[in-house]
DNA sequence: ATTTATTTTTAGATTTGTCTAAATTTAATT
DNA sequence: AATTAAATTTAGACAAATCTAAAAATAAAT
């Protein structure tokens, strides 16, 4: 079975808006698809004929167990093209959602098997969201950018951004690892750089490129 | 003013069908576009109303200047992105069409001025097609490549499929370079590797990935 | 527990791109 | 030049996704 661009991107606005509440209701998914909640109730009448849901009229809808494998399929595509975007292509990371809007909607299987493979089987996209593999599995755990991190709030390098020798040449030899803790001293709003401070050793300032690069969790 | 998917695929449709004959016929565009003589006739009529084209009814259709120019920026695309599936992704270039069809629809100006720039401005895409830059300008010979190349038929070296430091190593080694005459003097169907004659040198062999990153025109 | 307000659904219409079948125009042939 | 054949256009209909306005169901409030 196949799905239109539309009933994509009307499954992965359910996938987002059920992970806290349960049902999601006819007008919370016309707000979050900017359209009518009569528009949204022929559609979802749709994809209950697609077996991609479960819904009964007046109760909201939640999506059925092969809904949830379609909305990782498309969580996956738009993050590995975000991680694409700004590692491969340097985008901004505030400025590639748009264009994994359109990126994550094509179809080749073999293209994102590929895309995954070249950029080393990134784990989280550039804003710290984890990306499903592909059997639909992701980390539990959003990591937070190191340059969001507050200021004097303790935390542990949890991931990295990619896999580049660059990247990993640098890490080295400011003695940064995964598991490395540490807090976010200074900000310098001139150029994004920040001063962190590593236990038993003196704060230190790193760069914006490479604060970016580096994931963070709470401890 | 913007153009659906539908309407980018008429319009390049119609650029490549008239380099050869002048005016484009209805039932050619039809059989291009796999679908029937009457759709042709009514977005037709809706581009006419764009000024993307110049239609009398039974006359067929050109394209305007603004349309040729639309039209090669989807060419543009279509083949920036087989360079980038062939080149970075490693797919095959036989299998990259299908998928670059999609691709090429995607809106963002800025994703494709920065892919051309990863990519270091390849003036051809795998199959030797040039591609346009940014201005809509490109290249008029069309290259061949090497491995097409017939036996016995004398041609120069025009162009390379990538920049890659690895295969300049590798021509610089060969003696091979921007200019170079040869002819291909045998063809080894175990492994397509091809076996070139290059003047006042004794005949070599050369594996199929190098005669594949080799563009020649004829002399 | 009625009434009022909110949410959701239905009904009917619109747009885009498509189709088939019939009508029209152009081209080819006798 | 008249007839036949081929190409093209028109007419009318359909599916997808949308809309507005009205009706129905649920929730909130007096």
């Amino acid at each position: 079975m196949s799905f239109s661009i539309t009933e994509e991107n009307y499954i992965k606005a359910i996938f987002h808006l059920q992970q806290e509440t349960g049902n999601v209701s006819t007008n919370e998914l016309a707000s979050e698809l900017h359209t009518s909640a009569a528009s949204v109730t022929d559609m979802v009448k749709k994809l209950k004929v697609k077996k991609i849901l479960i819904y009964e009229r007046y109760k909201g809808v939640r999506l059925s167990v092969d809904g949830k494998k379609l909305a990782l399929g498309v969580v996956r595509k738009h993050r590995l093209w975000e991680f694409f975007l700004v590692n491969t292509l340097q985008f901004g990371w505030d400025e590639v959602h748009e264009v994994a809007e359109e990126l994550e909607h094509i179809t080749s299987k073999k293209l994102i098997e590929k895309l995954d493979a070249f950029l080393g089987y990134p784990k989280f996209d550039p804003h710290g969201d984890p990306i499903p593999d592909s059997q639909g599995k992701m980390a539990v755990q959003k990591h937070i950018n190191l340059i969001d991190l507050a200021l004097n709030k303790m935390a542990e390098v949890s991931s990295v951004g990619s896999q580049s020798t660059e990247l990993l040449e640098l890490l080295k030899h400011k003695q940064i690892g995964i598991g490395t803790r540490l807090e976010v001293k200074r900000k310098f709003s001139f150029d994004h750089s920040i001063e962190i401070k590593v236990k038993n050793q003196n704060a230190f300032t790193i760069s914006q490129q490479l604060a970016q690069a580096l994931f963070v969790k709470f401890i």
